[in-house]
DNA sequence: AGATAACTTGTCTTTCTGGTCAGCAATAAG
DNA sequence: CTTATTGCTGACCAGAAAGACAAGTTATCT
């Protein structure tokens, strides 16, 4: 009984891995139309046609543009949330920490442009979709890492600093590289931003960080 | 003839004392809307509402979406310009130019987070409607600026950093409190963010520019 | 007061959009 | 080989949306 459904669900034919590629392109496609119009501005239209398939095969594999949108941040936040957790690399020093931590954020602009876009939307637009989401999984990561950096400042690892207000700036400054693209892109003159301008961006705010927090190399 | 073309051009008459009023009253529930949906997802009647007057007779003062949306931008691209040139007040030490700066970037933040947010979806859309604007208006001033931090540093009133990056993130860092504002709210455990806020959110942005810069208070 | 211009609204058309449904085609299971 | 399941498409629908148009109302000018 047991191995049979496992079989079931390890089974790989022709059809199911043709299923799992399409979703995949679906939910790429439907990342770049979100992040460029939003989810009110994307039709399911425009989605079909960016992953070349007709609307009625869109709506076939997700039935509503809800659904799909909230796959598509669902994706990303699970990415997210994964990376993006100090309390992971406890027993470190603050220095090595944060430095990871800005380098990883940064990393996920410059992977995941569109997925950050699409988040960005939302969020502007009041987080209508993930408000509940953003109470119940990211609060609770966020109240540790805030506590963790405090025991830093207590145990004068660092230098006081607001906590909260330190976060707010670190994702504000790496998120930008991906949700601002193309108004840095504008004013480096540049078509778009290389690997050699997010090391540039990774090194700069790195530095900023650290200055800030004035991180002592030893525990 | 001076005369009467000055005189027609003052004349407040009831209509248009009427119209003015409307205008901006339309403005402003636009930007609402504008905020929250961006371009496409937003609708001529949903602003029309928004304003308590019928859609027909927004038609008659902003005959389409496109020129309404453009005149919001506009109006807000104006008051940021206007405050956002470091050069206007060269002379003063860059401790007290850019205390001032991230000050007042902060300020519109708090002032006018729907302009801010309309803003943002359109630059995370690739600025569809902005780009032309932001090559010719938003990058001198940017280079100007970016010589100015430059020969800051060439004269050891700050620390050597990334000038380009470094603005960046101030905009970044402050921009985030009318953009990402619901996302701190909830991270704050607040219902909205008020006057304290943005003065500890200020004053933290300030120091860690401050910090990150080494700026020497004396020239 | 009457003519003119500014304002407002109701009606209508066209296009777009999310989504349904019936039926055909391809594949998998027995 | 037959049957059942899964994948895909064309035709269709109801509602939303932009905006044109005409007709009526109100204010201004002479």
């Amino acid at each position: 009984m047991e191995n049979k459904l496992v079989e079931k669900k390890v089974r790989r034919t022709k059809q199911s891995i043709n299923r799992e590629e399409l979703e995949a392109r679906i939910l790429r496609s439907a990342e770049v139309v979100f992040a460029e119009k939003g989810y009110s501005g994307s039709s399911m239209e425009a989605i079909a046609k960016t992953a070349n398939i007709s609307k009625q095969n869109l709506i076939y594999y997700f039935p509503n543009k809800e659904l799909l949108y909230k796959r598509v941040l669902k994706e990303m936040l699970d990415i997210w949330i994964e990376k993006l957790s100090f309390l992971e690399t406890e027993g470190e020093t603050p220095e090595v920490i944060i430095r990871r931590y800005v380098q990883e954020k940064m990393a996920l602009s410059r992977i995941y442009p569109n997925g950050s876009k699409v988040f960005a939307h939302e969020i502007i637009s009041g987080a209508p979709m993930l408000k509940e989401y953003l109470i119940s999984h990211l609060k609770p990561q966020f109240d540790r890492d805030v506590l963790l950096v405090k025991s830093w400042i207590s145990k004068g690892l660092i230098d006081q600093t607001d906590p909260e207000h330190l976060f707010f700036t670190i994702w504000a400054a790496t998120q930008t590289y991906a949700d601002f693209s193309i108004q840095i892109e504008i004013l480096l003159g540049k078509n778009n931003l290389d690997q050699n301008d997010f090391k540039r961006a990774e090194e700069a705010v790195t530095e900023f960080v650290m200055r800030a927090l004035g991180a002592r190399k030893n525990i």
